[in-house]
RNA sequence: GGGCGGUUAGCUCAGCGGUAGAGCACUACGUUGACAUCGUAGGGGUCACUGGUUCGAUCCCAGUACCGCCCACCA
């Protein structure tokens, strides 16, 4: 059998996962020891619509590496995968699809059917991504496969929710939220990228009501009187014209003294119908900068935060002007009753609080249903038109309106790329406050570790300083909220008020408590059970006077449809009596949970929680996450809030935070820049294994890797590089692995073989280490360099002569211990390169295991150490290295092989010679050693160790070259010879180094300063020559 | 406005209190019975700048410049 010139990726790869799928060798608890510890990595699920991009890849590597390795050391790993249903994603990639298709809208189909749909296209795409995966090689238990909406999982979000609620963690309010137009729901700060953008500020004039006037006086630092002037208005500036309608005051700070006249006084909102312009307070609070505009702010509570927490101190009245489009509202009452509420509302008639917000709509008729970027360029017209913008000259001294041009930071919905609002909506929340603790706790004292560190301090601030999330999203796709609403009929008389259908009794809420949750038929789906419902209410309605307490529960789409379903019950009642009839609607909440809600419960909810489940047992908590910075807050500070909330446990030991792949150029990738590197291109091209070398040995803890296809190109070249030593050792037949202690170490008597054997002894070490410290550079670059630069480069070569030469012992010897080198090479390059490896380790012999469940070495450099084979063969690399550069620099023929002379060398160094003559002579193309009395004239001096080499082949070279090369070494021997000395002469560093410095110092002072002395003598009998 | 990171060979990056490293690119030579996706030899760096600590600084400290990222409610 004779292995191919080159191993052929495409063809290989899918035929190797296959047979690691089938020898089910990625099963939790494959090839374990029976005493295995238990190591388990939960994948960050990909979105299930999603495709493999380039941090999939990489971040997938850094997991297989460390799954691999540790599956091959017996642990009993388990590597958890699974895809997220990410809401918000799924939903615009199906509506999108659908779109193409020609399918009807989702509006238009209605909730139950567009859920049906995304789940057809959740099905229809899950194989992509998972698939992609298994071409990266990713060894996943896919047994386990979980989704964030299996029934399952499904449960530990329900439970989650209802828990949280009854402790007070989680509550419901109506809250200034970001709302997203483009997607019409509510979204978290998290998902809201501030962006800045050229904006521009209008200053207008609010006149003051009645006429009024004061004396406006402006003064610079030192108190003098700037300006001084009788205004009959308080000059705003705004970057938001369209939110003036919903102004309910004007601040000021209480120090400003320049307003001080006016607090407490009306001023107009200069906007609306001439005749019916709403009066608002001029009021004090801290919030405004006296150095920052005017000084004066407009309250719009309704669309701003910084308003917001103005007008909830202050009890300002807020207006909501703006419908779930962004567009101006175009519902509720008349702009006339409207302003006729908010008049009371500034009056002090009624309270903010009494003012029906959604009712109440302050859009004058021209503007109603205008999008608010018309709208706005609409009422700066409007206003300025009028006279009522604040006025500056211009560089001809003309008047123009005030617009300040400004760069303004903008937020953006970071899906839906569209300008967040600010709105005032019913959502759910989670207090984080009363659950962060233990999440900060865990990392400050380390019971669970971040990596890099310094990541460390961006969890710490953003926990510390955390936010309440919003966890509602209007959305169809996603955990529907677990709450069901009824009306509240022992407080309410059942009136048809308006006469129309619509009740306005109390709506009372029902919650899916975790006792609702087991009384229901189908622990599973409890939630989703009508008979689960009709529980949820049935002390309800036995609590109802007759005939009401007979009343059938039933589960109606909305509140309004609920008002209308009551009504025409109670009507039918008065008219046949017939408590039987009587219907008691409820309807369910209508929003879903945020994605990251679920994901949240990633660790617990694909462990079989609330389930008490094994492996919850075994592999809880997890042994470390690897994932990017990104969603640091997202995700990894939500997930051990959640769990340490839900079971008291960290969820991880280790968090290994990577860093962002980027261009070759250093820029993000992104689509629409178009540099984008698909890694399944990459694949095609270079293969897996290239592909992962290369992610993992740019793997630098805590930067930003920068990926280009030079490199790739170039593990793919190691990859063949290795290939090609496993062939050159298959057709010498090293293939035996008869030769060995119980170890399975070879024995060795040859310095080149117990040599060898030292090295991998190192090398092994150095691969373990740098994998537990999460230095995957390192690791891939220790294994690179052993079996390049160690292996191929001087042990393959020195291997050849004893191959083919006569000593049968010796090459038995070198037969096996070639082998198990070329072996140990496959062993630790495995967990990076899973393809060509275990392809080898199959050509390469019969074996008894596949080579992903062969066993991780467990030898120490210690164990392999050989000092006195490691520096015979350090003497005779260093030999062969000086001839071929001296060779090379005298341009002596690559093939020729050419006599060599040597004065007399010590005893090491004859022995040296002795036992590695063949290979010395094959590898520097030397023909013969005779000793001399002194070197010839012209001869070319070979330093080394304990003598002087030379080649005496003055005929066939330059002697200028010599000298020349010879001058060159010497200057900068010299040169470090002076440094030392330096050193050395200064007392301090005596008495201040550490001894072992200063004597190291000293020996290399001596080794130089011999050095330099041969070459002296080299350049003297040069000198002769010419 | 806060916080963090970076600045090392032509390029991309490791490293780190005690002779500056890798890969790629470059130059010269080479079809040596594993490999031209290769081999051998070689060129190339005042480790951003300025101070400080130290016997000794690319490395530690402070500051400066430039680049990048994250967070943030100045209308």
């Amino acid at each position: 059998m004779a292995l191919d010139k080159n191993f052929e990726a495409a063809e290989a790869e899918a035929r190797i996962y296959r047979a690691w799928e089938a020898g089910k060798c990625f099963a939790a608890g494959a090839n374990a020891k029976p005493d295995g510890v238990p190591f388990s990595i939960l994948i960050p699920p990909p979105n299930v619509t999603g495709s493999l991009h380039m941090g999939h890849a990489f971040n997938n590597t850094l997991q297989d590496i460390l799954i691999r390795w540790h599956r091959m050391r017996g642990d009993d790993v388990l590597w958890q995968p699974g895809t997220d249903h990410a809401g918000i994603a799924t939903q615009m990639v199906t509506e999108r699809e659908m779109a193409l298709h020609q399918e009807p809208s989702r509006t238009a189909m209605g909730r139950e059917a567009f859920v049906a749909r995304v789940w057809e296209q959740k099905h229809k795409s899950r194989g992509t991504i998972i698939g992609q995966l298994k071409r990266l090689g990713a060894s996943c238990d896919w047994d386990r496969e979980a989704f964030t909406m299996d029934g399952g999982f499904h449960d530990a979000v329900l439970k989650s929710f209802v828990d949280f609620y009854d402790r007070g963690i989680i509550y419901r309010g109506k809250r200034l939220v970001n709302w997203d137009p483009q997607f019409e729901t509510a979204i978290s700060d998290l998902e809201v990228e501030n962006i800045e953008v050229q904006g521009h500020m209008w200053h207008f004039k609010y006149p003051l009501a009645g006429g009024e006037t004061y004396t406006y006086v402006e003064r610079d630092e030192d108190g003098h009187v700037v300006r001084e002037e009788e205004r009959d208005y308080i000059s705003i500036a705004t970057t938001r014209p369209e939110t003036m309608l919903g102004d309910g005051a004007v601040a000021v700070h209480p120090d400003d003294v320049r307003y001080a006249p006016i607090v407490g006084k009306l001023c107009e909102i200069p906007v609306g119908p001439k005749e019916n312009r709403r009066l608002i307070p001029i009021i004090t609070d801290e919030y405004p900068d006296p150095d920052f505009g005017s000084g004066a702010v407009k309250i719009t509570g309704a669309h701003d935060f910084n308003d917001y927490g103005v007008a909830q101190r202050n009890g300002i009245p807020m207006y909501i002007l703006l419908d779930t489009k962004g567009a101006m509202r175009d519902d509720g009452l008349s702009y006339a009753d409207s302003a006729e509420i908010a008049r009371a509302a500034a009056a002090g008639e009624i309270t903010a609080a009494e003012v029906d917000v959604d009712a109440v709509n302050l859009v004058p008729d021209a503007y109603r249903g205008l999008d608010r970027f018309e709208a706005r360029k609409a009422i700066v017209a409007d206003i300025t038109g009028e006279g009522l913008a604040v006025m500056m000259p211009d560089e001809e001294g003309t008047p123009q309106p005030f617009v300040e041009q400004k760069p303004i930071m903008q937020p953006f919905g970071d899906r839906s790329k569209v300008v967040i609002e600010p709105m005032l909506t019913d959502q759910w929340f989670v207090d984080t406050a009363q659950i962060v603790q233990p999440a900060i706790d865990a990392v400050r004292t380390g019971e669970t570790r971040i990596l890099p560190e310094q990541d460390q301090k961006v969890y710490f601030h953003w926990l510390e300083n955390i936010e309440p999330w919003t966890i509602s999203r209007q959305l169809w796709w996603g955990h529907r909220i677990p709450v069901w609403y009824g009306f509240d009929l022992r407080l309410q008389d059942f009136v048809d008020d308006e006469g129309d259908g619509t009740l306005d009794p109390t709506e009372m809420l029902r919650f899916l408590t975790a006792d609702n949750l087991v009384r229901g038929t189908d622990r599973h789906h409890a939630a989703m059970d009508f008979d689960g419902v009709t529980g949820l209410f049935a002390d309800v309605i036995a609590a109802l006077p007759l005939p009401l307490s007979h009343a059938q529960v039933v589960e109606v789409e909305d509140r309004h449809t609920a008002a209308h379903a009551m009504a025409r019950s109670l009507a039918q009642y008065e008219i046949d009596q017939d408590p039987t009839k009587l219907v008691y609607p409820v309807w369910r909440d209508a929003d879903v949970l945020d994605t990251w809600f679920s994901s949240g419960l990633w660790p617990l909810g694909t462990l079989g929680w609330p389930e008490d489940t094994d492996e919850l047992k075994r592999y809880f908590p997890t042994s470390v996450l690897i994932t990017g910075f990104d969603i640091i807050f997202f995700w990894v500070a939500r997930m051990m809030m959640m769990q340490y909330a839900m079971v008291g446990q960290r969820p991880f030991d280790t968090v290994y935070v990577h860093a962002l792949v980027r261009d070759e150029k250093g820029k993000k990738m992104s689509k629409s820049v178009g540099n984008v590197l698909d890694p399944l291109d990459l694949i095609d091209e270079y293969g897996a294994d290239a592909v992962r070398f290369t992610l993992a040995s740019m793997a630098a803890m805590g930067r930003d890797l920068r990926l280009s296809k030079d490199r790739i190109a170039g593990y793919r070249n190691f990859g063949t590089k290795l290939w090609n030593a496993a062939r050159f050792a298959e057709m010498n037949g090293a293939t035996r692995r008869d030769v060995g202690a119980a170890s399975g170490v070879p024995e060795a008597s040859a310095p080149v073989n117990r040599w060898i054997l030292a090295e991998t002894g190192r090398v092994r070490e150095a691969v373990d280490a740098a994998l537990t410290a999460y230095r995957f550079n390192d690791a891939s670059s220790a294994a690179y360099s052993f079996t390049w630069h160690m292996v191929c480069d001087w042990y393959v070569e020195f291997a050849k002569p004893l191959l083919q030469g006569s000593d049968a012992a010796l090459k038995t010897e070198t037969q096996a211990v070639m082998a198990w080198v070329i072996d140990q090479c496959l062993i630790l390059l495995h967990p990076t390169m899973p393809f060509i490896t275990e392809e080898l380790w199959g050509l390469l012999g019969d074996r008894e295991r596949m080579l992903v469940h062969a066993d991780w070495p467990g030898y120490t450099a210690t164990d392999l150490a050989d000092a006195e084979a490691e520096a015979e063969m350090s003497w005779v690399i260093g030999v062969i290295e000086e001839v071929r550069s001296a060779r090379a620099q005298m341009h002596v023929a690559a093939g020729l092989y050419v006599p060599m002379v040597h004065t007399g060398l010590d005893a090491e160094a004859a022995e040296a010679w002795a036992r590695n003559e063949t290979l010395i002579k094959r590898l520097a193309r030397i023909e013969s050693l005779d000793q001399v009395d002194a070197l010839p004239k012209g001869a070319v001096t070979i330093s080394a160790r304990g003598g002087t080499l030379g080649l005496p082949i003055a005929d066939i070279i330059d002697v200028s070259a010599e000298k020349a090369r010879l001058e060159k070494s010497l200057a900068k021997l010299d040169k470090e010879v002076n440094g030392l000395q330096r050193r050395l002469d200064n007392p301090k560093f005596a008495e201040s180094a550490p001894s072992e410095v200063v004597e190291e110092t000293r020996q290399n002072l001596s080794a130089r300063e011999g050095e330099a002395a041969r070459l002296r003598e080299a350049l003297a009998r040069l000198a002769e020559v010419a």
